[in-house]
DNA sequence: CGTACCACTTACGTAAACGTCAGCTTATCT
DNA sequence: AGATAAGCTGACGTTTACGTAAGTGGTACG
């Protein structure tokens, strides 16, 4: 059992390409926990996890309260069930959300495909100009 | 060929969930051009489609610039071939973007699934404590 | 022991994406 | 004509998600 690795706040930042003021606004935030050891932060391997599924969430869209309360979600370990069934719906709902974004961005692709493939013709059609052989 | 529907402000507003402001907002961000009766705005077919198209960015976390840069490319009917070679890039940038996005997308699916499994089973172990019959 | 480096706190600044309010037109109803 | 409603143009306010600078504290190195 390995004494919990910890990581300093650059190698975060590295780790992760975030600035060290990201991680600490998103502690301000209460979305990262880090340990103390005299003033300085110590990440977690649970910091870590969250930050990954912050980011993530970033890339869908979500603002950092609504990837709070994912991440409610994810952790819960130590919770009180009081608020569980709450917490449950919004796993729910967010579930459906993600699903019906897939879809959304199933026919996005779909169509910036077409796009492209429009594209090609016109290009075919430039290159047409200045066809040099093979 | 009927002459082009055109919607008012409010018609869209309650279309599509937005606000005045906002509309108005996308039109001085000219992601939208809706052609003038006088002083009101009157949008077109094109608006709607580009809007929704907007709506559809937004969701999916893309900012506004972001957005503009790909609208360009799904309408470019009008435009100047010069500068395509570059949207073309954009766009199959995003297209990249977008496939990378679903990958994730579908891990982050999975991964909520999991943790509502791992809720159901904790549902279930508290259903058992008041359990009535049927 | 000086200084170089990291990290920390506090605080003000900023860009994006609208919200909100005031004051002015224009059209419509009565 | 007066009132009501919808829309318009500034212009300033607000929230989110950090950036940036100023000043402080610990510690490792020559």
């Amino acid at each position: 059992m390995m004494t919990e690795k910890t990581m300093t706040i650059r190698e975060m930042c590295d780790a992760y390409d975030v600035t060290p003021r990201t991680l600490r606004f998103y502690e301000a935030k209460e979305l990262l926990f880090p340990i103390r050891q005299g003033q300085r932060r110590l990440f977690t391997k649970r910091d870590r996890a969250r930050l990954k599924l912050i980011l993530r969430g970033k890339r869908f869209g979500f603002s950092l309260e609504e990837i709070r309360q994912l991440l409610d979600l994810y952790h819960m370990g130590d919770q009180q069930q009081t608020q569980f069934a709450r917490t449950y719906e919004i796993a729910q709902e967010r579930l459906a959300d993600m699903i019906s974004q897939r879809e959304e961005l199933d026919e996005a692709i779909a169509d910036l495909r077409e796009q492209l493939k429009w594209g090609d013709k016109i290009i075919a059609s430039i290159a047409h100009n200045h066809k040099a052989a093979e």
